[in-house]
DNA sequence: CTGTTAGCGCATTCAC
DNA sequence: GTGAATGCGCTAACAG
């Protein structure tokens, strides 16, 4: 027999954890002043009160949140869908969401589709038998995804990837605003020949920040060096790419990069073709994945997409809906923040 | 108000979601008798019980697992503590515990403790008031941590940081069987000096693998060139300690590392130093960190601490402990794997 | 101020 | 085969 059985025996006579009846009974009140002195509502003497208490602590007792929920219709639980977790995306916006919810003693269930509309369906039942009083879902890309629909009892919100509907409420984070603060960033350091290397054109992100990029140059006056080099999001790309580039494009002075992967390969090349870094090539990359821009030679300039704010959003978004009853639709880009570190602007 | 409601209450007459007595009722038999029916339990004659399932159908009921829940006295939930999400083991283990829960119907409830042992008590509270059958404890460091002690009213798992307390059930890496992996692989290509360049010596992960490696150069006849050399678990400390090496050591084969981190670094540095890998130089990691180490050049060897496994393995062992009603005591280790990519044997 | 009563939604006896 | 009654643990009316 476990130790807390054994105590819980001792103590109320059976093997079962104390209930809210066991400390009324103790402490000689009937269960509903017991109810009220513990959670402080209605008129209650100070003295039972302190009886009721004191009970309570002596028996170990906790309230059973499950016949609360059932009672009150609410369980004070979300779920949190998402379609990977392997994706390093999934994970701090998780955490921002638990940071939120977690101060207002909301608990989070948390599912893994891995990429599969049965599993999600499965997924989405068992959370609504569980009666989670509403679902954040989580995509692995920013392109738009299919909606859950409106015929779901509780709110859903949607983070990272945004809902294809839009009357649902998606928040996503700015990568167009982010490919503008970084090729801002390199202007202001006086670079005007940029060329810009990037990953999947299949990914809205890899678009989305190519766009931000042509944009901030646009409105310098200047055009990109060649066209933006779309392929895939890796540091063997970036590499590539890079020697390519310096083939073509020999005057380019900086270069804008879709991501920190790509970054890192970048900085390879450059390096093996003797370019300096920043004196005559600057680079940035995109995520700020600090086990990649914090090891870099020389430490890599970023952007920083602010994905646990994104989480945090997310989850203040679907307390709201769940106080409010229902969800404002459209669509909020969480913005990013720009890095600076040693491959944009040299260190002594 | 939201679609769903109205479809409910056009259906049910009320804004909630359909009851068991909502069924009943439309089937024309009693609580009870739909029960049955619903759940196959008893004899119920195929008639009704097809007349019953309909009316589930129509009215688009789910059986509510809170009630159930209640009941029953078991909630067929499970929570997780981490004490940092942001490390990357995490998330493996989080994704083999959900998918050996994920058939048998259990529900998972993430808290993240950032560290922080208030916090840690603060979730243990609010998933005991949840009612979860078990708890599963992931540390971020494969350091004994301290018990939960054996007062909970629910079995706990420790997982990747086993429990400081011998009766407590943890699963845990074989670092030191992974260590043995590494400089076996390394042996078994004809390197014979051999050093080792792994993390912080307060990580026990650090000390166990480089035992590893040790044992696997003693049953060889060998012994390492130089001390191992510990540091932090950086590529940076991997390009310096690299470059010490070669300086006292120029003799040197192969180069164990303590991790992937370490390994790009020591890469890096062979280059620059001009040395061919795997030809004159075999670099082998440790966490098979996929980023790091298919984008490495070349590719790189590495040992799959099996993390994923171990989160199965700690899902099984609570499920069981959960039946039984107690945590079966000891320390089990996951088995590690040997990943050979071009770093220790060249690719043509 | 305190106690009695009535459910929340469901599964399970036990009679019929 | 089917249904009425009971209770899981709790909170919220109401009555005293």
């Amino acid at each position: 027999m476990r130790a807390e059985a054994a105590v819980a025996e001792a103590k109320t006579g059976t093997n079962r954890a104390a209930t809210l009846g066991d400390v009324a009974r103790r402490a000689g009140v009937s269960l509903s002043t017991a109810s009220k002195a513990l959670n402080g509502r209605g008129e209650v003497a100070p003295s039972t009160r302190e009886r009721v208490e004191h009970a309570a602590r002596e028996l170990g007792f906790t309230t059973n949140l499950v016949a609360r929920s059932l009672l009150e219709g609410k369980t004070g639980t979300v779920g949190l869908l998402t379609s990977d977790l392997e994706g390093r995306f999934v994970i701090p916006i998780l955490m921002g969401a638990e940071d939120a919810f977690g101060a207002g003693q909301v608990n989070i269930f948390l599912c893994d589709a891995r990429g599969d509309a049965i599993r999600e369906q499965h997924h989405i039942r068992a959370l609504l038998n569980r009666r989670v009083d509403g679902i954040i879902v989580v995509g692995h890309k920013t392109n738009p995804r299919a909606s859950l629909g409106h015929r779901l009892p509780v709110p859903v919100v949607y983070a990272y990837a945004p809902s294809e509907d839009p009357t649902d409420h998606s928040i996503t984070p700015d990568n167009r605003g982010g490919g503008r603060l970084a090729a801002e960033h390199v202007l202001s350091c006086g670079r005007t020949r940029i060329a810009h290397i990037t990953g999947d054109p299949a990914y809205a992100a890899a678009v989305d920040r190519a766009q931000g990029v042509s944009d901030a140059l646009a409105s310098a006056g200047l055009k990109l060096v060649g066209e933006p080099m779309f392929s895939v999001w890796t540091e063997q790309w970036g590499r590539d790419a890079t020697a390519a580039l310096l083939d073509s494009h020999p005057e380019v002075d900086a270069i804008v990069c879709g991501s920190d992967q790509i970054a890192r390969g970048v900085l390879d090349t450059l390096r093996d073709y003797g370019r300096r870094i920043p004196e005559d090539v600057a680079v940035i990359g995109f995520d700020d994945w600090r086990a990649l821009t914090l090891n870099a030679r020389p430490p890599l300039s970023t952007i920083d997409p602010g994905l646990q704010e994104l989480g945090r959003m997310a989850a203040r978004a679907l307390f709201g809906a769940i106080e409010a009853g229902e969800t404002s639709p459209g669509t909020s880009y969480a913005p990013g923040r720009l890095v600076i570190r040693g491959s944009t602007i040299a260190t002594r």
